[in-house]
DNA sequence: CAGTCATAAATTGTCAACAATTTAAGCGTT
DNA sequence: AACGCTTAAATTGTTGACAATTTATGACTG
């Protein structure tokens, strides 16, 4: 039961059993890829031309995109895809942080002893892999949103969980993937989930609250100073 | 700026511009008023046919009753009203604990001097009421809604607002609606929320965001032995 | 009589045409 | 040349019919 295998953690095999809902997940990727510019207008007809699909499922994709905040919709008027500003992702990472925070305190009170095993050994694996290759950013970035996604589940509140894993990861991704690559702090960040999990393991609610609200805002300090950067 | 000025909080005045939005408000209404029986199916066609419209219109209502929570939808399989349970309930509060927590927190940070002020005066007009009505219920609610709304506000945090005044008001709503009434707490309400005030007033972040979570965390232990009580 | 398979009904998913609205273009006026 | 109005194009909103899927029904078999 605890045992969510590898890297990529919520991701479905079989396909969605909808068009609506495989259009939305192509969509998606395209946004967070950059395939679609951000900002760019977003015209029904010409999506569905592009996916091989009629309006009414498109308008359905389109529809589930505004409500996971990487498009953004005007009675009338169409859609763009959203464009990320600073302004926005403070919003986001203080969220975040006010809501992992929490995750951490309810999973230091919930988790099973199994899952705190279990997490443990997630982190000897970060580790390896990053003496191993040193930096290899892609697999650390999704190294690290799994750490995040198992205090999110250990949560047990499917509420959080879905914010989380639904919308706030999403963005914070397409940041990261616009932002190019950005300074490693692997080792950082393996420093710091250590002391979360062992705080979890202790069961010291508080402690594991504040020290995952820390690293979360530690993560924003630096994040901001690039975007600041870029739009100089 | 400041004078939003009575106790409903963000109802538009002009109707939607389109058939979709206007039909969701009214479906919305009738399940927080518990018209639409919490855990009844909803068959699309039946329900165009009562709000008179065509499914496509109804279609999207319904997704976006999904997005508030308010429906529960399976592919293929169709929707239902959601049932609130107290496992559900706890999450709910869990989260809003820790979103209303950090908008207290930047609230102090950032609301304006006129904003405190306003909030001040709400509070009075709060006490006056209670004094003449003792007890009013309906009014309290709304006006209890009104001061947690002029916090997230105040926040700046457009993302927790949403979260906030979107989905868990509303659940919440429908929740004391479906509980009937319950003990009027008022005045101890009142004396929190001025505690809070004036920790936002004093720019006492740290104090403001412990004082909220303890607000909120007290107001779910009663509602959660009220849901107890009423399924044994 | 329970269980299972096939069939029929009900319901959701998808499509293409039509209506309403907004945006853009063109024309005239000042 | 700039502004406002009228008209045309583009785009979104809405509709009703059709296809695919699930759920219910009932006959058949062991």
């Amino acid at each position: 039961m605890t045992g969510t295998p590898s890297i990529v953690n919520a991701e479905e095999v079989h396909e969605s059993p909808t068009l609506a809902l495989r259009t939305f997940d192509s969509i998606k990727s395209d946004i967070i890829n950059g395939e679609l510019a951000q900002g760019s207008k977003i015209v029904e007809s010409d999506l569905a031309l592009k996916y091989g699909i009629s309006r009414g499922p498109l308008r359905e994709a389109i529809h589930r995109l505004e409500r996971i905040k990487l498009i953004v919709r005007i009675p009338h008027a169409g859609s763009r895809v959203i464009t990320l500003d600073t302004r926005m992702m403070e919003d986001i990472y203080n969220a975040r942080e006010s809501l992992e925070g929490m995750a951490a305190r309810l999973a230091a009170r919930l988790m099973s002893d199994a899952e705190i095993e279990s997490l443990s050994a997630l982190l000897d694996q970060h580790a390896a892999a990053i003496s191993e290759t040193d930096g290899k950013a892609y697999f650390q970035r999704e190294g690290d949103i799994d750490f995040h996604y198992r205090v999110a589940v250990a949560s047990q509140n499917q509420w959080i969980l879905e914010k989380l894993n639904g919308e706030l990861y999403q963005l914070i991704r397409m940041c990261r993937h616009q932002s190019g690559q950005f300074p490693s702090r692997a080792q950082t960040a393996l420093e710091q989930h250590r002391q979360i999990a062992a705080a979890i393991a202790r069961r010291d609610e508080e402690l594991a609250e504040l020290l995952m609200r820390r690293h979360i805002s530690g993560a924003w300090e630096i994040v901001k100073t690039i975007l600041e950067d870029q739009n100089d």
